[in-house]
RNA sequence: GCGGACAUGGCGGAAUGGCAGACGCGCCGGUCUUAGGAGCCGGUGAGCAAUCGUAAGGGUUCAAGUCCCUUUGUCCGCACCA
């Protein structure tokens, strides 16, 4: 029968009977973990991202299992969100409803891959049994104060109605619908994932991740080392800090600025200025953080009427509040050298303010202001002649001595904000009772269920606070009348643990268990995209890491290797959108060519980290292949050999076959090992062309071809795993290739040398001809044997030999004049 | 503006500093056939050739797609970060 969905369905059907991939829980030797990023229960069908991130994965995976690994490979869904309640909003149908609808349909999309996923392991984030231990994790960090509260301006999506974290803002817009968002003073909820910064950078460089997302990482947490300088006001007992990486230039401040949001604004502002520093201030709450980028050049500020007195000096210099000092970096404070910074420099001309010069250069580079450069210190009393560098130094080290300074490192990571106003997500839970404040709701009493019937129509206020029946409650610590918080965690909340879930999956009396989970994880291979780089992979490890300190983990890190898959676009190059229709729905191909086709053309058409444009005529490519290993088998059908290859006649044809089969187990096993499916499949067409290039006469021995053939089978199964199953079972094999006692094919390295190479020679590096000598040959004879060549001689006649140079195997490079 | 990645035939894409273009698509030819849009076999970077060819220019090296510098272009991240 020719290979099609229905041997997809067979195949799957006989699996599942066989219950041949489930996890062997009592041996945890040889045990692998390999998670693809779960998805979002979005429409009804899974799309060609999801077959290429999960088919894929499961590829590696499946050499893995033959390779003897005891692989464990879970699926669940990242069930909460925005995306269902705006579903709901429009269409009536409740989130929960239609989320467990759409799961349903795409488990059984996902039966049609013929993965190797363990669904009895399944995880479903909206779930009761799983946000009581996303709430549970919420309480442990509440309780150790690594969650908090606090009023603060914050992102705010105008569109989604909800305060957003500063990962989820891209370019001033909502990274989900894109709208601008503007800013908002609110109280919500915190968790202190800057306690975290400095060991968040310095695992980075241990762990097996794309650069990339190193960097991505790495950058987001912008640590930057300087300084922290006290400033007093003049005339008050105030003082404040600011945070500078040139303290060298300490002694060219000519005022200071405070970000308009500084706390100390108000206290400070003389009656005299209050009106226009009000009036400044309100401009700055007002316009959005899109028009606060595009007026970047554009300085503006005004004069508080306050002074500060320079820690060194003791000299008065004003203070000024301007929006290009932000609040949420460093102190929210700076010290103005407009002698040696661009921003300073172009807010003091702007305002007048005297723009001395304290740095020279040392060079002959240009000297004019602002020079942001390193050099010699000038106008700088004690301090004149002072490189900058050791000038850093002096100048902190003097500040320290007064109390007024000192070295310090600032990051630019900002606390992660959880909570938000809207419905469909896990309730917070914390009660707030009017006399005991915040208190954690008790452990025995979770989950906090989300009520089913809540009007959740977005008006800015959580839908949560509508539902008296929620809201209403007793404080558990005095028991009188109190509320319930009625903002929902963050979605990224749910996923930042769900890795640690699985393995527990089916464990009700807790989160996970300890012991358990520090045997299954880290997780062995990570697969997802690379839009996560600087949300879901940064708080995952934020939480694993809190967790550890927590006392419930041993572990530091919860991904130690990691691939992003590319992505794949339409015919036209573009990213696939229903409403460019150009999207490719996987379900066509798949009725057509059956899902092995569908998956080993993903396998071979990409490059898996790039992606590209969607091609027909290249699974039509696919097809063939497929078609000419089923006539190869149906050839010899009823002639296969169990016997060991070398039985038989055994000549030059047999030992070159055999020679394309060992080196292409070789290169499928490590290709296939760093997710290079193209090559692999390359050299999988490659030994089977080998085969019908071999077998033309048709005077190979059967045992070598039976033995050619299930190798090749065994190598392609990742890929193809029905159609190598039903290939195999043609060929008479009784038990399935997946069988645990199957096993991926080993090289034999003897059969991989050729009695004679063929090798290249260079004049100066220049191919001129190639020379055919035994494989044994050493670099003597090499060299001679070149010599000896006739064309060689003619392009060597009347030249100087210089040098030669021998690669082995390679190449004879003639050096000549 | 800063930082990073990338640039290879008509196309998708291969190449531990060592014979560029594996493998596939497309195209051309052969074969089989009543027929071929099936299958099988062969050819296919450019050029009549010597030679020239990995975005452009320079450099290191016996040898550069690969390493270094400059430029251009594309993509990504950050962006008044003090």
């Amino acid at each position: 029968m020719a290979y099609s969905t229905a041997i997809d369905k067979k195949w799957q059907q006989k699996w599942e009977d066989a219950d041949l991939y489930r996890f062997d829980e009592s041996n945890l030797e040889k045990k692998l973990y390999c998670l693809e990023m779960f998805s979002y229960p979005s429409g009804a069908n899974l799309h060609v991202g999801h077959w290429y991130n999960f088919g894929l994965a499961d590829s590696w995976t499946r050499m893995k299992r033959l390779q003897g690994y005891n692989v464990f490979h879970p699926q669940g869904f990242d069930a909460f969100g925005l995306p269902a309640e705006n579903y709901a909003i429009k269409t009536g149908i409740h989130p929960k409803d239609s989320t467990y609808a759409n799961i349903a349909t795409m488990e059984r999309q996902l039966k049609t891959m013929g993965a190797t996923f363990n669904f009895d392991y399944e995880v479903v984030t909206c779930d009761p049994t799983y946000y009581k231990w996303t709430q549970w994790i919420f309480l442990q960090l509440y309780k150790n104060g690594l969650a908090y509260r606090k009023n603060a301006p914050v992102n705010w999506c105008p569109s989604c109605q909800t305060v957003l974290a500063n990962e989820q803002v891209q370019d001033g817009t909502c990274e989900r619908c894109h709208a601008e968002t503007t800013r908002r003073d609110l109280t919500q909820w915190f968790f202190k994932i800057t306690n975290y910064a400095q060991e968040l950078l310095d695992c980075l460089p241990d762990l097996d991740w794309p650069e990339k997302t190193k960097k991505i990482q790495t950058n987001w947490i912008g640590r930057s080392e300087g300084s922290e300088i006290a400033f007093d006001i003049a005339d008050t007992d105030f003082s404040f800090r600011v945070f500078t990486t040139r303290p060298d230039t300490l002694m060219g401040v000519t005022y200071v600025v405070l970000a308009p949001e500084q706390e100390l604004v108000n206290r400070i502002a003389t009656d005299a200025c209050r009106a226009a520093v009000e009036a400044y201030k309100d401009k700055v709450n007002k316009i959005s953080e899109i028009d606060r980028l595009s007026t970047t050049k554009e300085k503006s500020g005004v004069f508080t009427g306050a002074y500060a007195v320079h820690p060194i000096t003791g000299e008065k210099v004003p203070i000024w509040i301007a929006d290009y000092v932000l609040a949420g970096y460093g102190t929210g404070c700076v010290m103005a050298v407009p002698g040696h910074d661009e921003r300073d420099f172009v807010f003091a001309e702007k305002f007048g303010l005297p723009i001395p010069r304290v740095i020279q250069a040392t060079g002959t580079e240009d000297d004019i202001l602002p020079f942001t450069a390193y050099g010699k210190l000038v106008n700088s009393g004690e301090f004149d002649g002072l490189t900058s560098e050791n000038a850093k130094k002096a100048i902190v080290e003097k500040l320290e001595k007064d109390n007024k300074g000192e070295q310090k490192i600032t990051y630019r990571l900002r606390d992660w904000l959880v909570s938000r106003q809207r419905y469909w997500g896990s309730p917070i839970p914390i009660i707030h009772c009017d006399d005991c404040g915040a208190v954690p709701v008790p452990e025995d009493q979770l989950p906090v269920e989300l009520p089913y019937d809540v009007d959740f129509a977005p008006d800015g206020e959580s839908p949560l606070a509508k539902c008296d029946a929620f809201i209403r409650t007793t404080c558990p610590k005095c028991g009188k009348a109190a509320k319930r918080d009625v903002d929902t965690l963050d979605t990224f909340v749910c996923s930042s643990w769900y890795f640690l879930r699985y393995p527990n999956a089916n464990n009700n009396m807790e989160a996970f268990n300890r012991e358990w989970t520090n045997k299954m994880l880290p997780v062995d291979k990570y697969v997802g995209g690379a839009e996560h780089a600087a949300m879901h992979l940064l708080y995952a490890r934020f939480i694993t890491k809190a967790l550890r300190d927590l006392g419930y983990l041993d572990f530091d890190e919860p991904f130690k290797s990691l691939v992003h898959q590319g992505t794949i676009l339409g015919i036209d190059g573009q990213k696939m959108s229903k409403s460019k229709g150009n999207t490719v729905a996987p379900d066509d191909y798949i009725a057509k060519y059956g899902s092995d086709v569908f998956r080993m053309y993903l396998a071979f058409g990409f490059a898996y980290t790039e992606g590209g444009p969607w091609s027909d005529d290249g699974i039509k490519a696919i097809d063939r292949f497929v078609g000419r290993i089923e006539r190869l088998i149906e050839k010899y059908k009823g002639q296969f050999s169990k016997k060991g290859p070398e039985s038989g006649v055994y000549g030059e044809a047999e030992k070159e076959l055999d020679f394309v089969r060992h080196t292409t187990i070789t290169s499928v096993t490590t290709d296939l090992e760093v997710f290079q499916f193209n090559t692999s499949m390359a050299r999988l067409m490659e030994l089977t062309n080998a085969l019908y290039h071999y077998d033309s006469g048709n005077t190979l021995n059967m045992p070598l071809i039976s033995s050619v053939l299930r190798d090749l089978l065994l190598l392609l199964s990742p890929f193809a795993p029905h159609f190598a199953e039903e290939m195999w079972q043609q060929m008479g094999e009784k038990d399935f290739l997946f069988a645990r006692n199957s096993s991926w094919p080993i090289a034999d390295k003897t059969k991989m040398v050729k009695d004679e190479v063929e090798m290249a020679v260079q004049l100066n590096g220049q191919l001129k001809c190639r020379i055919v000598l035994p494989s044994t040959a050493d670099n003597a004879a090499i060299e001679q044997t070149a010599r000896n060549d006739a064309k060689v001689q003619d392009f060597l006649a009347g030249k100087q030999i210089v040098k030669v140079i021998v690669v082995k195997g390679r190449l004879v490079n003639f050096v000549v004049k």
